[in-house]
DNA sequence: GCGACAG
DNA sequence: ATCTTGTCGC
């Protein structure tokens, strides 16, 4: 699909919203976890300097070893508003995206899918923008309420928007650690979202996808900065 | 109307 | 997101 321009404020923005939800495919179940390619994405900021920062880092399912990795550097052109956070990252990540060499495969995003005030955040944005099947997995769930689901790795609880439908799930990757929130960006189901999210971290609590392109974000603004 | 609010 | 030292632990 096309790329949309910056909206001019935030009423543009949320109609843009309002069309490009329209495109989210909900029926597919999604790439089988542990197979193919799995890409993360994230950006970094310096508001000093009005910079922004993009990676992609492409990794093979089954092993989680890195197969391509790209950044991007841009100007910050859109504020942070909650709800609104695409607009902020999107440009800067779909640069870094078409500087893979590889098919990026399955996207996994910094924040929220379905997990939105109007079901679509970051992760559905991407995905429908880019036509890759896309999940996002948060640090955080505030806007949304859940029952803290059960101490060990695996175990899980529904996270309910305000109108009580489920929108994510929270997902417990290790044992006694804080849940991580999952939710269905774009032509992945959400059992397949949170069965992704389980392979992808094992040995800490986020997604090795999005740990790696945190730090390969954060490495291109300082390089960035030092100029 | 006001505050809360992914990153 | 970012501001920020040392420190405890694998």
């Amino acid at each position: 699909m096309r790329v949309t321009r910056t909206p001019v404020d935030e009423a543009e923005a949320r109609a843009i919203q309002d069309e490009l939800r329209g495109h989210v495919v909900l029926d597919e179940a999604g790439p089988p976890p542990g197979t193919g390619l799995v890409t993360g994405v994230d950006v970094a900021y310096d508001d000093e300097r009005d910079l922004v920062a993009a990676a992609a880092v492409v990794l093979d399912a089954a092993g989680l070893t890195v197969v391509d990795r790209a950044t991007a550097v841009g100007r910050v052109t859109f504020p942070y508003v909650p709800g609104l956070l695409a607009f902020r990252e999107a440009p800067t990540v779909l640069a870094a995206l078409d500087a893979l060499d590889s098919d990026p495969g399955l996207l996994v995003c910094d924040g929220y899918g379905r997990a939105h005030p109007r079901r679509f955040g970051l992760a559905a944005h991407l995905g429908v923008v880019t036509g890759l099947p896309a999940i996002g997995v948060a640090k955080n769930p505030f806007m949304f309420s859940y029952e803290q689901p059960g101490s060990r790795r695996g175990d899980f609880s529904p996270l309910v928007a305000e109108d009580g439908e489920e929108v994510g799930r929270a997902v417990r990757t290790r044992d006694g650690v804080k849940p991580v929130f999952v939710s269905v960006g774009h032509r992945v189901d959400l059992d397949t979202a949170c069965a992704h999210t389980l392979r992808l971290a094992r040995e800490h609590r986020l997604p090795e996808t999005t740990r790696r392109a945190d730090a390969l974000c954060r490495r291109a603004l300082r390089e960035a900065t030092a100029n």
